[in-house]
DNA sequence: ATCCATAAACGACATTCGTCGTCTATATGA
DNA sequence: TCATATAGACGACGAATGTCGTTTATGGAT
């Protein structure tokens, strides 16, 4: 009985899905996600453990979707949107970045250092940054000689942005998110402008 | 029997590490990640399977350490090396990443298309290119006021690069690594100048 | 050549995984 | 309201996982 197609119309997919994902994140507030077993997410969520796959193949598929899915809704709710040049839209992206990463935070140190989790929640927030800017990009899919076309500049700048971040994240002494921002900003917006730029960057000391 | 330190150099432990990379590498061939199980790692690898968990907690941090140690050999071998600046280096490194995606292509369709494979082959290259432009970064650790550090500098560089070159490996009629090297590079030299750059970054059109 | 530390082999265990077929409950459209 | 399509519940299954404790074999140092 695999789910028919992606009908999320259907209110006892989304409702499925919902508890599912919730489980997940009630439980990762109290063990690590691979100490987490598929038993334990079904049992929370009153869910048969049978049709966890009917959603979803296994527990990292579903943490990806509850990662992408979240930081979209964080996007969406705050109405960042990219309008395909630079300016104020990318400083949402990377601040939206920053506090996601912050909210997800796990209370002590019980933190994660398993092999699969870290990698997965990277995969989906990059995924989901490239979205948001690949829609920016949308018209112009000019792919001039030489210049690089906009689905490689997307995805240049989305990785470097949550590099950037994850690694600011991960410091000690966590300088505050705005700062953090512009820092970042100066350091993606040549990127998010080479469509037009020159292929010599001259930069003054 | 937990591995006592990270001892490399008694000769058993690297015997049995390489046995079971190689033989995740062959098995790889044929089959998809995640149709490998362990049984079959060390069935192919003639190491009985309590063995394996002595080395790796599971398959992805074999596989992880299999594409980081592949990757970094690569690099190795063409003696890449990154100076702090950015001249050639960085194309040697984006180059070496083209190419290692290449080579990592596995026959037919057959492809990966699982769930934690990618996003860990995403992770373990992501990481081996931060430590390469990072030791660029040695000495010079200032931490200017406002200007980002290395650290972040070479995390966003890093994740850009690979995140270009795996959208270029992605796409439908790649064009020639070359050529992308060049690309990438462009996109890229400013994100690495940055620690002396001006902050406001004016491009002619 | 001998000794000691330690890696690897081995067998066994409870647990979890992924899948299957069947039956029940619910949503949607006529 | 009723009919139909489809999602979910349930039980069961073989296979794979991850972890033991014990025994054997190998490497390095004296």
């Amino acid at each position: 009985m695999p789910i028919s197609d992606c009908d999320v119309r259907d209110p006892r997919i989304r409702r499925t899905r919902q508890l599912l994902q919730g489980a997940l994140k009630q439980l990762m507030e109290k063990k690590g996600f691979d100490e987490v077993s598929v038993q334990d997410i079904t049992e929370a969520a009153t869910v048969n453990r049978a049709t966890f796959y009917d959603h979803y193949t296994d527990k990292f598929a579903l943490l990806d979707a509850m990662v992408g899915g979240g930081f979209h809704k964080l996007l969406h709710e705050r109405a960042v949107r990219f309008d395909g040049s630079c300016p104020s839209a990318a400083s949402a992206v990377i601040l939206a970045t920053c506090d996601y990463l912050t909210q997800m935070e796990t209370g002590d140190g019980t933190c994660q250092r398993q092999s699969a989790f870290q990698p997965l929640v990277d995969a989906a927030i990059t995924r989901a940054i490239g979205r948001v800017l690949s829609d920016g990009f949308a018209g112009s899919e000019d792919g001039l000689k030489g210049k690089p076309d906009g689905k490689i500049i997307a995805a240049a700048a989305s990785w470097a942005i949550y590099g950037a971040v994850k690694e600011w994240f991960g410091s000690v002494n966590r300088v505050p998110a705005e700062e953090m921002v512009e820092m970042v900003l100066e350091l993606v917006l040549p990127v998010l402008s080479a469509r037009v730029g020159s292929s010599a960057v001259a930069l003054s000391s």
